[in-house]
DNA sequence: GACAAAAGCTGATCTTTATCAGTTTTTTAA
DNA sequence: TTAAAAAACTGATAAAGATCAGCTTTTGTC
């Protein structure tokens, strides 16, 4: 089942994986000429928020779930961005510390990509240079939008569109069109709608017993995106 | 008083004004060459969520609120914009129709600008182009921190955080640094800090009851600006 | 300046969601 | 394989904040 039609599935997610599409094979050459792959287990923090940038992050695979925490340590998920995004590049570009900061959510293989070589790029590529501009304009969209949900609807419907993001980003590994198979903790996703971590079980149970989910363990089935979507009251 | 030291107010605030202080005087004269200029009374809608754009706006006096508005008909505050900031240029800059929507929220001068102006200048002037890139990105971290507030803090908190963002833009018009004045209705206080209206009431009286702050109507006096910082919990 | 409309305000009540204090199940790693 | 740790789950209670209905004051316009 697609969501194309009932869901905006493009106001959730960013857009970097399309800018390394527009490079010519010598710029992403020379994009990634020093780059180092690093790999990243479950839980690992990639960079904090506040320390100061020296490049950029290509996700080669695995799962980052971007996040701010406050001075009472609760957590916000801001993003989850998986193969093939950018991360890091807001520090360096706005030449401030680091906004977020960045763990991975599942083991993770992920490319350093030093500041001068991304800086040289996008100087030397004009059609790079675009892409970032659409790509950090789009931004906006998702943010905005997450603001808007957040502030104004119900826990129940946070998650129900929590879940239809996280879908998405779940569904290209075990590429079958139904059931799709989430494989993250009731904490993430309490921190990324905005709830308490007990209601996203309870309301967990509540999406169960109306067939739309199915749990095994800490793995969550999507089995009815339709129903899922209703349930987001989101159009 | 000032809020340095005691506030990250930069953390809130968009960075498009210095966007036009990179411009040389030519490349200043051509992007303004077929603006025109129009007046917004307060309450009058520049442009609407969902619509394709022509081009941006320069806000030359008055302040303009960005919100969207969703399906049950609530609104959400984005961003309060002002003089010598830009709006409109996401929804170019992606290629996409506008994400959100613009209000005047008191009697505004804006100009116009076209499209085709912008992205020619855009295109001539590698520094404009360097500063609109830190701009864009610089505006993760305002709506990340909007996020994580929102989802995270009391009603009590994101009030207070919303009086110090606001006293920040009016302090300019009556420029003595105790008592800044601010002219908005209860009702936009309480879209942009994602609380019931009556409740923005209940806070405020309060907040005047710890000499915070005074009210005159409509009219919001932030009086103690050191306590109020203290009340938004926000380091 | 009078009048209508809009905005501000109040108290009571209801709903939603968080918090607390556990128990049970699953996962991890020795 | 198994023990320890972590995560998932449950029920009860508390708290925060929304909603509702009505009243009062302010604002804007003729």
């Amino acid at each position: 089942m697609s969501l194309s039609g009932i869901f905006p599935i493009d106001r959730w997610n960013f857009t970097t994986q399309s800018m390394l599409n527009v490079l010519s094979e010598e710029h992403y050459a020379e994009l990634v000429s020093h780059q180092s792959e690093q790999k990243f287990r479950k839980g690992d923090v990639i960079f904090r928020e506040g320390s100061v940038p020296s490049g950029i992050f290509l996700i080669r695979s695995g799962k980052v779930k971007k996040y701010k925490v406050d001075n009472l340590f609760k957590e916000q998920i801001i993003y989850v961005a998986g193969p093939n995004e950018l991360i890091g590049y807001h520090a360096v570009l706005s030449e401030e510390r680091y906004p977020d900061s960045a763990a991975a959510i599942e083991d993770s293989l992920i490319s350093f990509i030093p500041q001068d070589d991304f800086i040289s790029v996008l100087h030397r590529s004009p059609a790079f240079n675009r892409r970032l501009l659409k790509a950090l304009s789009h931004e906006f969209t998702v943010l905005a939008n997450s603001i808007s949900v957040i502030a104004q609807r119900t826990a129940s419907e946070r998650l129900a569109i929590a879940l239809i993001v996280l879908r998405e980003k779940y569904k290209e590994a075990g590429s079958e069109e139904n059931e799709v198979i989430l494989n993250i903790s009731r904490m993430d996703l309490a921190n990324m709608a905005g709830i308490a971590q007990e209601n996203v079980i309870r309301l967990l149970k509540e999406f169960k017993a109306e067939g739309i989910v199915e749990t095994d363990g800490r793995k969550i089935s999507i089995m009815d995106i339709q129903r899922l979507v209703k349930k987001s009251n989101y159009h």
